[in-house]
DNA sequence: CGGCATCCACATGGATACTG
DNA sequence: CAGTATCCATGTGGATGCCG
């Protein structure tokens, strides 16, 4: 894994291409998921700012993690200039649409898990 | 990872729990969300069926990863005592109930890496 | 602040061969 | 048909420490 997104598109160009298997090849990393989610929900962040958001990880796995998504032309990674300089990391466009796809993992999560201990729900 | 759904469920109830960091969890591996598709779209099937469907997957990946998803409660397996017997694969209703998931992943492939070589795209 | 260097452990995938 | 048994390569994550 952690091919370029270059090779993934001409992968794309094969027979036996498939869209799932496409897109899990560039979402199905352990904090991936979440480090969109939280950039969906609090817009563009610093480096440290998203490491407290995205609970557990390490900076260097946040690093890698990020280094990635930027390969795969989902998030952007822009230097402000200023004194201290800051770094940005935000969603591309192609990051932004990925929402649904968020958002219906967050669902399912809340839904299917989060239900043990709730008393309200049919399921457990 | 490939913990039981019962140690999830058991992290589920901590403080920080996040349902798409959970969900990421349970089908954030190389082969489950494909097998979760062809499931929901072609219905129960025995294992070389199942094989032929995930293109490129081998006898003993799509084992183990079939083993995670029943730990997972996501897939169900029986016997068929016929003869010869056969084996059933099918979706738990947790497991169908990620159709949104995955039809989402589904979509945004479709829009975002078969775009190359569609001429009426405006992306890339 | 925003990382990178190192080292390590382990999960996962892949190839091949074999079985009841 | 429906797998299991090996063996191996590597991806990925985690811990610690250091740096400009």
């Amino acid at each position: 894994m952690s091919e370029s997104i270059e090779s993934i598109q001409v992968w794309c160009a094969g027979e036996d291409w498939c869209p799932v298997t496409s897109t899990a090849t560039l979402i199905c990393r352990k904090w991936h998921p979440v480090i969109v989610h939280r950039l969906l929900n609090a817009g563009p962040m610093g480096f440290t700012e998203l490491k407290d958001e995205v609970d557990g990880v390490s900076s260097k796995v946040l690093s890698d993690s990020l280094e990635d998504l930027q390969s795969k032309n989902l998030v952007d990674r822009s230097i402000i200039s200023e004194k201290p300089f800051r770094v940005e990391y935000s969603l591309t466009s192609q990051g932004a649409e990925l929402e649904p796809v968020i958002r219906a993992m967050e669902d399912w999560g809340q839904n299917n898990l989060r239900a043990p201990a709730d008393a309200n729900s049919g399921r457990f």
